[in-house]
DNA sequence: CACGCTGTTGTGAGCGCTAACAATCAACCT
DNA sequence: AGGTTGATTGTTAGCGCTCACAACAGCGTG
């Protein structure tokens, strides 16, 4: 194995071909498994390519094939437990279909970042893309960027006609919320995500639907950012109204719309005494790893991340291959994970 | 079948060239920025790229240039903060000098998954691959395996001859425990991280080294495997220990391997009447967005995941595009963060 | 004016592969 | 036997681009 030269080309068909003592076309069947190829040629095929190393020129075979084989992936956020497993989830869907997959994360998606991505996955020939953008400006951008390729959505919303696949996280709120009610709870508050975020408004959505079936006036909504810090000043204020007693609505239960929320909430409770859940539950959304650590372990929704992406890369292989023409909208199912800080307990 | 515009091929050079009254090369040259080009014939040039909405083909670019202008990476446990951190960093670095960047997660190292994932970029040409793979055993396959292209480790540490980046986990290691002994604790001690992990080992050492400089015998390793719940089981421990008070060495501080696992520490003591930093000071490692918000807030370190990105992408196209020839290991300064968790109290 | 130079443009070949078709041969039927 | 079939293999022509080189203009120089 001495490389006297680093300039030694990886060897062609034509080597293969040459070294089995057959045609470079008798070669490209072998490789693409076509049925009407001797058995023994096969074999001495087979053999030629090992002992040469050869590998098929990717390049090559998209230039005549006009398929590259390769997915985009849009996420904003990635280091968000949330987009971070789902990438996993649709790389791994996306290998086993045979795609190269190439991601693309902006950081917070301006308009223009957005557009630069779909760019620069273009110039590379991405046959589709998957976008995690779960802002609804972001989805509108991408409707109107008219991407000259199929381009799915994850927790994109169903409103537009761009394909997609969303936790249900109207469902996913209502079990919390639901729950809540059952363990006695008068009303549930809500600390909401940010408002242009699309499962932001449908786990409100969610809630409110549960108050309003069970003849509950909705208590005003706090707003967060999805942030710890946020949710600390929400709690703050949280704790205020708990202490405060007078108000109509009386706070002993706490919706928050992400687990990081959840923690800032709790600690604020904390620092103002008010023990979780025996003075006020609270509950999350998303069961982060760290959830079942916190003080106390947290109530949350689950959601099975590899579902999704293993659904958005079906659904956008179908697009591609053009076995799926209208704009389709999966939603995967989210479960509820009871931990103790919505726990029932003695105290009032 | 009845898709008559469907099939509507996407302009070529040709098409540009004819399109402005030129040939084809003069197309090539306004693309690839050559300087001897007239301005008038490069404006009109343009103009035809523009009526037509012409764009590159990467493939027939890459097949004649053999150059893909991709890069792989393959990770490890790509859910977790810090190789999420490190992905965004490393992509955005990437697309900055023009390449394509294809991730491959691998839920975690089996030796035949990292095989499988250098053959599925290999197959794609990737140019270059960058390999977030902690452990000892993964950078030892990855060595054995001699890709057919420049791989540059991150976190790979640096005994085997592949280029790398990596935190400096010792000093981190060092900076943290020395906090903890000028904050005037006899010692400090340890919940490491799993023993095959490189940061685990660099962490550990660093701990060891100061102790030892300050003539302090180190007091047994707790071991976790990473998770909250390992951290909390090693926390019982800990309490243990504490409340004995029989023992020669004191618990008053801990140093743990990693916030998650600080996160279950942290619950264990509180679950035991141990108060955080009264008693037992606990300090982290990472800085995830969460630990603000422990309680109580912690003493951690924090990781400069896009500079390490950065720096590894520029490793690996230097070696791509042969201006570094020997394994160079670059290293990255952490930064301590100092909150409550180890602030020291008016209690003993 | 012949010469070389530089700047600008065009021509032709070929990267490594697949698709379409042609060629060959054995087997089978009437 | 002659023709038809089907399986197997080879031949040829590009896919869309860049590279090497040729061609030609305009310019200054001896």
């Amino acid at each position: 194995m001495a490389h006297p030269a680093e300039d030694v080309r990886p060897p062609t068909m034509a080597d293969v071909a040459r070294e089995a003592g057959v045609s470079h076309q008798t070669v490209s069947r072998v490789l693409s498994d076509h049925p009407n190829v001797r058995a023994a040629t096969r074999e001495q095929v087979t053999l030629a390519i090992e002992r040469l190393g050869y590998r098929r020129n990717s390049a090559a075979r998209a230039l005549v094939t006009r398929r590259t084989r390769t997915l985009g992936v849009i996420a904003v956020n990635t280091a968000l437990y949330g987009p971070a497993s789902t990438l996993t989830g649709l790389e791994e869907a996306a290998r086993e279909q045979g795609y190269l997959v190439s991601t693309v994360s902006l950081r917070t998606g301006e308009g223009q970042g957005l557009k630069d991505a779909v760019d620069h996955l273009a110039s590379w020939g991405v046959e589709g893309v998957v976008a995690i953008t779960p802002q609804r400006s972001h989805v509108q951008a991408l409707a109107e960027l008219d991407a000259p390729f199929p381009v799915v959505t994850v927790e994109g919303g169903h409103q537009l006609d761009l394909p997609g696949v969303s936790l249900d996280q109207e469902l996913g709120a209502r079990m919390v919320t639901e729950h809540l009610l059952a363990a006695g709870h008068e009303t549930v508050w809500h600390v909401a995500g940010p408002d242009d975020w699309l499962e932001s408004e449908a786990r409100t959505a969610g809630w409110r639907t549960v108050l309003e079936e069970n003849g509950i006036r909705p208590p005003r909504v706090l707003t967060g950012d999805w942030s710890p810090l946020s949710g600390y000043r929400a709690g703050q204020e949280l704790a205020g109204l708990a202490l405060a007693r007078r108000g109509a609505t009386p706070v002993t239960a706490v919706f928050v719309a992400n687990d990081q929320m959840a923690l800032g909430v709790l600690r604020a409770l904390r620092e103002t005494g008010i023990r979780t859940p025996g003075q006020v539950a609270v509950a999350g959304f998303d069961d982060i790893p760290e959830a079942e650590y916190f003080p106390p372990p947290l109530t949350t929704v689950r959601q099975d991340f590899a579902a999704i992406g293993r659904q958005s890369i079906g659904l956008l292989v179908n697009h591609i291959e053009g076995r799926a023409r209208k704009a389709e909208h999966l939603l995967v199912e989210p479960q509820l994970i009871m931990r103790a800080s919505t726990r029932p307990s003695n105290e009032s």
